[in-house]
RNA sequence: GGACGGGUGGGUGAGUGGUUAAAGCCAACAGACUGUAAAUCUGUCCAUCCUUGCGAUGUACGAAGGUUCGAAUCCUUCCCCGUCCA
């Protein structure tokens, strides 16, 4: 069982603090997790994402690992920990975003998903049971049950036939895990997801309905799909009060820098998403002061660091005008540079919310983030 | 001196009489990116004007003339560049 300590909670937000006991390390919370989907986050290596970032935490993905190099060869290579140098903990997707991201390359049946290799073609299906059974085989700390993550927008009708699968095949996944689990010595969870479209009532029908579960932690999905922001943040409202207090909640794929304290005065402990790093190797930088688009013309001859306030090896050595130039040349080191940078500002922002939850300053903390304007230069 | 080949918008390079202000690529300048089919994708890219429109006008395919209703495209002369022969 992964154990979640909970050290702090907000008494004015729904903020908290915490500890979670992985096999592979203590994380702690509120936490953002890097996106290293084929088992590296493009462009950092392990040693900087430990040692510089001290990312606790990093998310890989069921689909793309599976197609290649295969989860058994992952296997017997010693699992995903040790073939990717990564000692500490990692979460793994199940394929379910692929389920919206791929939509044109799958079918969906009762049974699971069909997908059809992007990389050749091939027919591979997908089950809640099959899903469970190659989380493992990587040996991730928390896999994810296969959902079907939703478009939006969606009918009432469509969300709530997505839902009742999702909900189906949790139910499924988490019997075979449980029975996986019989003969596993080390620790792993498995978390269901909330599904339900932009509708709270199925929002909540969907969290009430995987509490039977009794899962170690529970992610709310399908929000960053095309829906304006607010109703992200709604649906997250709709459905945190419903999970158990005890455990982690996750929410999917989310979100811009400023939004991440939103998430987590709504009671958020876990979050992951691809901007910080997709975005820096597009050379979109996130600083203290709003985003830097590097390539700007005006910062030709910018001596100064990308942000003067971060301490991350690419602000204490390196200009504007340098990562500019880098960008244009399209030299390899700037999606390093860059993405360290970005992550860097991610898990600041993560550390100095934790700090303030636990020194009981959070609501000042928000209301100082809130008051300042996004800025985009 | 002679024989060929060639001179197109910042670069490269299509286009050989009519939706050609002129393909594509690159550069430049912007925009996007949210459980990664992304070191990707999109837009702008001659000038001026405005009722910002698959708008108006002007200028433009080495130079100057000419043929034609119409020329980057055909003809004449000239100027450059490349290869080869003396």
């Amino acid at each position: 069982m992964l154990r979640f300590e909970l050290q702090a909670e907000c008494p004015v937000t729904g903020a908290r603090a915490g500890l979670l006991h992985t096999g592979h390390g203590i994380v702690e919370t509120p936490v953002f997790m890097p996106v290293g989907t084929q088992g590296t986050v493009k462009g950092v290596t392990p040693r900087d994402l430990a040692e510089s970032l001290d990312a606790k935490i990093i998310l890989a993905n069921t689909y793309h690992l599976f197609l290649r190099p295969g989860h058994e060869t992952i296997q017997r290579l010693g699992g995903l920990h040790k073939f990717a140098s990564w000692p500490r903990a990692i979460l793994t997707d199940s394929g379910g975003f692929q389920v919206f991201s791929l939509n044109s390359l799958r079918k969906i049946t009762e049974e699971g998903v069909l997908f059809h290799s992007h990389l050749n073609g091939d027919p591979h299906m997908f089950t809640p049971e099959s899903t469970v059974d190659v989380q493992l085989a990587f040996g991730s700390d928390i896999a994810m049950v296969l959902d079907e993550c939703l478009g939006y927008p969606a009918t009432h009708l469509e969300a709530k036939v997505s839902m009742d699968r999702t909900i189906r095949w949790a139910r499924k996944g988490f019997d075979h895990f449980r029975r996986r689990m019989e003969s596993i010595e080390s620790i792993h969870a498995l978390f269901p997801i909330v599904q339900g479209s932009m509708y709270a009532d199925l929002r909540a029908e969907c969290a009430r309905e995987l509490l039977d579960l009794n899962a170690d932690g529970y992610a709310i999905g399908g929000l960053s799909v095309g829906e304006p922001r607010d109703l992200s943040q709604e649906m997250v409202e709709a459905t945190v009060p419903l999970l158990p207090r005890d455990r982690p909640r996750y929410v999917m794929g989310v979100g811009m820098p400023e939004e991440l304290p939103e998430y987590v005065a709504r009671g958020v402990d876990m979050m992951d998403c691809v901007l910080p790093s997709r975005n820096a190797r597009n050379g979109c930088l996130f600083t203290a002061s709003g985003k830097v688009i590097i390539k700007h013309a005006k910062y030709k001859e910018d001596p100064a660091p990308l942000d003067a306030e971060c301490r991350c090896y690419t602000c204490r050595n390196f200009s504007r005008a340098y990562l500019r130039h880098l960008f244009q040349a399209g030299e390899i080191l700037f999606s390093t540079l860059a993405t360290l940078h970005n992550l860097q500002r991610y898990l600041d922002i993560m550390r100095q919310m934790r700090q303030a939850i636990l020194l009981g300053t959070f609501p000042q903390y928000l209301h100082a983030v809130r008051s300042v304007p996004i800025l985009n230069s």
